[in-house]
DNA sequence: AGCACGCCGACT
DNA sequence: GTCGGCGTGCTC
């Protein structure tokens, strides 16, 4: 018998099936997905089975398989395939597919560590005559350890003296024994099964028609309309067909509250998984599953490889949002994956979000999805009312950054003892710092981005690659005690609000919530109205639920409209509608005001109006006409060195390459200077295809990746389906 | 990737 | 004379 084996290292050369002889010890223990170790050149290596014959070609001599490792993780056929279908869409090497469907603790490695958890159990070790002898003859509380043990036959350690204990071991009376402990428990809490209202009852019914079938829904439903309460009814069904079901969020700590509901209702039946988790509990979590304990998995992006079999359905909660596209190699999208997925076990995929991509909608109104749509808020609340705010007029009343409009509803909120958010979609204290004098400009040195101050901690700081400094008192470059700081961040902004207002102030931001559990700390503060005014970037604006928040402020809704990105309308959409959807949650009616200085953008307006179609209907044509998706596939190529003129000379190279070898009909855009040029001292230039059908590309590509894996300083960085170019 | 093999410069 | 520099080539 034969394996063939991918070997760990994630290098273009050795990205292939290497075969072995399984020694007859092994024969029938071995198995397709197990790892294992194998003698490779000169030293061992670890590899993955995937797949075992009775018969090899090629005339090299073949070794043995050393040695199984972990006998208990097998990837089961499907991820097997998996992987492979990974590596297609992505480019990447195969034994890197399989590494990224593996928590970190199981991925290959030099050192094995058991991250089991162990908790030792004290029982008798000796007949009921001799314990009896024992007790007569002796006093005090090992004879009362000895009478628990008779009476519970099993007792925790901890909850006995270890002296006590070393004795009675020692007599040969008990014995401890370890037993393993998940790190993770949750029970079950009684929960009153809130009944569905008549238009998510009309959804639920709609999936459940087709379960048993691959099908792919979109739930269209406006914040605050009870998609949650959909997803658990329809795992309540899966599970009562005896089925598994994933659930996947965007960002698991903002989304604590989905994971509570969850444990409520499923209790042990659920494992989750997200980046918030230690190695040893992500592994303790992903045992649950491979044991077949569990039923349920919610997690973020990399949960979509749970080892769950028989899979019922997949829910992608904020289907729209932009993590669940990885954006390192294997740079895959979890909605990819999820459909690959749900075609090998007939399941439905539902995707859900108030304002779904173009991508998702426009497959919606293809009929290549199946539309659903929730117009109402559960509680039938209205929406909020939005307000612009011109900011160009505000200026010349002397208002900067808070207009007239949201400072007065500021104080009314705050006078009605009711909170507001305030939304800023940029951290740090101030984004530019120049003199006046000289005109000079903080730089980072390794990325020609403009350097961040901070005045917590009186720094300039990177927000691409992280390098910090202590700010200059006077101007580096002139030596004028100069400088000036323009540009607004949430520190600031936090510094002003508490000028303007007698409220208690709490501020979330990358910089406020870097320490583990201070997000949900902060979030919980607030729902409990600890705080009145809570600030922050757009980690704010997604999913919580702040029932007495009635007021949402953004300062400044032009950020993110402005960055020279083809979705920037529809990030800049999906931002303004989930931010406002934090507003007026509870019973009393919530507002939100916009401030912009362009206040006739139709993407402010449609947003200000809860107008998702007519944002959808404009963008489309513009999409169209730019020839962007969901028109056109794209995949975006950056050719990437240390030194420039290699960057520039081999993305020329790649053009001359592509043009020679793809299809006529794909437009190829490039070189250009990416967006970001410089970042951590690597030159990037651009490169964009445009498709529509075009069967030489992927061809192509993977021949390009095999020209440049012997090019030492110069590298390519595929992204196919990029979010952001 | 990692290691062996191989062919040229300054040293106990 | 040798120790060691890293170029090149191979790995079931």
């Amino acid at each position: 018998m034969y394996a063939y084996c991918v070997i760990e290292y994630p290098i273009k050369a050795l990205d292939k099936a290497f075969t072995y002889l399984i020694p007859e010890n092994l024969r029938s223990r071995i198995k397709v997905g197990m790892k294992v170790l194998v003698p490779f050149n000169t030293r061992l290596v670890h590899g993955i089975v995937l797949e075992i014959k009775n018969s090899y070609e090629g005339d090299y001599e073949l070794k043995s398989i050393a040695r199984i490792e972990d006998e208990f993780l097998v990837l089961n056929s499907e991820l097997i395939l998996l992987g492979k279908y990974l590596q297609e869409v992505t480019l990447c090497n195969l034994i890197t597919a399989y590494q990224t469907m593996l928590p970190s603790a199981l991925k290959i490695k030099e050192q094995k560590t058991n991250y089991n958890k162990y908790e030792y159990y004290v029982s008798l070790n000796a007949d009921l005559n001799t314990i009896l002898e024992y007790q007569n003859t002796h006093r005090g509380k090992k004879v009362a350890i000895l009478e628990r043990l008779i009476d519970e036959n099993q007792v925790n350690k901890k909850e006995f003296p270890s002296s006590s204990l070393r004795e009675l071991l020692q007599a040969g009376l008990i014995k401890i024994t370890p037993q393993e402990i998940y790190r993770i428990n949750k029970t079950k809490t009684l929960v009153t099964a809130q009944k569905l209202n008549l238009e998510q009852q009309k959804v639920y019914n709609s999936i459940l028609a087709s379960f048993n079938k691959f099908h792919t829904f979109l739930i269209y439903g406006v914040t605050g309309s009870g998609k949650t309460l959909i997803y658990i009814n329809l795992i309540k069904a899966v599970l009562k067909n005896k089925k598994t079901a994933i659930l996947l969020v965007p960002e698991i700590s903002l989304t604590e509250q989905i994971i509570n509901i969850f444990y409520a209702h499923f209790g042990s039946d659920v494992a989750i998984l997200h980046s918030g988790l230690s190695k040893a509990e992500k592994y303790d979590e992903y045992l649950k599953i491979l044991r077949k304990e569990v039923k349920i998995v919610i997690g973020t992006r990399s949960a979509i490889f749970a080892p769950l079999e028989n899979i019922g359905i997949i829910i992608i909660d904020e289907e729209h949002s932009d993590t669940y596209k990885q954006d390192t190699t294997p740079r895959y999208h979890a909605l990819t994956i999820a459909k690959k997925r749900c075609e090998y076990h007939n399941a439905p995929l539902v995707l859900g979000s108030a304002t779904p991509s173009l991508e998702s909608m426009a497959r919606a109104q293809k009929g290549n999805y199946e539309l659903l749509s929730l117009t109402k808020r559960a509680n039938n609340q209205e929406l909020p009312k939005s307000l612009i705010v011109d900011m160009a007029e505000e200026l010349k009343k002397r208002n900067f950054i808070i207009s007239e409009a949201l400072e007065k509803a500021i104080t009314e909120t705050l006078n009605k003892k009711e909170q507001v958010i305030l939304l800023l979609n940029r951290r740090g204290y101030s984004t530019v710092i120049t003199c006046s004098n000289c005109g000079f400009t903080y730089k980072c040195p390794n990325c020609e981005i403009s350097l961040t101050y901070h005045k917590t901690s009186n720094s300039l700081r990177c927000h691409y690659c992280g390098y910090t400094k202590i700010k200059d008192d006077i101007c580096p470059k002139c030596g004028e005690k100069a400088l000036n700081y323009l540009g607004l961040g949430t520190e600031k902004l936090e510094s002003l609000i508490a000028q303007k207002f007698q409220a208690r102030i709490i501020r979330m931001d990358a910089d406020t919530t870097s320490k583990k559990g201070s997000q949900n700390k902060i979030i919980t503060a607030f729902k409990n109205g600890e705080y009145d005014i809570l600030i922050g970037t757009q980690m704010i604006s997604k999913g919580l639920d702040f029932p007495n928040c009635t007021l949402v402020g953004i300062i400044n809704a032009d950020t993110t409209l402005n960055i020279p990105d083809f979705r920037s309308s529809e990030r800049t959409f999906a931002l303004l509608s989930q931010a406002s959807g934090r507003s007026g949650r509870g019973k009393n009616p919530g507002r939100v005001i916009i401030q912009t200085y362009n206040p006739t953008h139709y993407t402010i307006i449609a947003a200000s109006k809860n107008a998702y179609l007519d944002f959808y209907n404009y963008e489309m044509q513009i999409r169209k006409t730019l020839k962007y998706p969901p028109y056109y596939y794209l995949i975006n190529i950056k050719v990437a060195s240390k030194i420039y003129e290699q960057a520039s000379l081999n993305s020329t190279k790649v053009v001359k390459y592509l043009k020679n070898h793809i299809s006529s009909n794909t437009i190829i855009l490039g070189p250009s200077t990416a967006l970001n040029f410089k970042i951590n001292n690597i030159y990037r230039f651009n490169i964009t295809l445009k498709y529509r059908f075009d069967s030489t590309i992927m061809p192509t590509l993977k021949e390009l990746i095999q020209i440049f894996s012997t090019n030492k300083d110069t590298f390519l960085e595929i992204n196919p389906e990029p979010l952001t170019i």
